[in-house]
DNA sequence: ACACGGATACTA
DNA sequence: AGTATCCGTGTC
């Protein structure tokens, strides 16, 4: 089970917990880096929110403790990680998109066949495949399994609000944060 | 620039 | 069943 002061970190509003997990070492099986890229998404008012369209995403957030793993398959590709953000303001969800790669550097490499660091974790979809979290951790209390840590940092790094990417609807909300001049995001901003 | 690929939630 | 959509990546 979570520890609980990490349980607290995902009981605040969505934009709060996403632009404060930047800077955390996420590590997972002794594979993992620090987190710099997120996105917020909200039950409320924002159409890009699984919540906003599928009953199934609604009755997930009804039946779970802040902190669960909501991985869901995209493009029938990809597995992406996000963690169910409930119980302050507004709840919602915490997508990990990118992660500076500190630890398991050859097992993250041989998974992913990539020859560079820098495009190791940088996307939502390269460091689940990265990390091997699958369909099998959806609706999991995921950080508190064995093997499974999020680190807070001794001090914050600086952090920039941007769009969100890849998506149509409520595509102007500033709700992406990153690390300011991390070369491991997913994209510029 | 384009193909790849499957779950979800609609319409009937 | 058939269709539209979707928080992406690698290779063309």
């Amino acid at each position: 089970m979570m520890p609980a002061p990490l349980r607290q970190f995902f009981e605040r509003d969505p934009l709060t917990c996403a632009r404060e997990m930047v800077g955390c070492e996420l590590v997972w099986n002794g594979c993992g880096g620090v987190v710099v890229e997120t996105e917020a998404y909200s039950v409320v008012n924002d159409e890009a929110c699984h919540t906003f369209r599928r009953p199934a995403s609604r009755e997930f957030v009804a039946r779970h403790p802040p902190g669960t793993a909501y991985v869901y398959l995209n493009y029938g590709i990809h597995w992406l990680l996000n963690f169910l953000v409930k119980g302050g303001g507004e709840d919602g969800f915490v997508l990990i998109r990118a992660l500076e790669p500190t630890r398991g550097l050859p097992e993250m490499h041989e998974r992913r066949k990539t020859p560079t660091l820098a495009g190791l974790c940088s996307g939502p979809g390269k460091l689940t495949r990265a990390l091997a979290i699958d369909g099998r951790f959806h609706g999991c209390d995921f950080l508190g399994r064995e093997g499974a840590t999020l680190q807070l940092p001794a001090t914050p790094p600086q952090v920039l609000a941007t769009p969100r990417i890849g998506i149509t609807k409520a595509a102007d909300f500033p709700w992406r944060f990153i690390q300011a001049g991390s070369p491991f995001l997913s994209a510029r901003g």
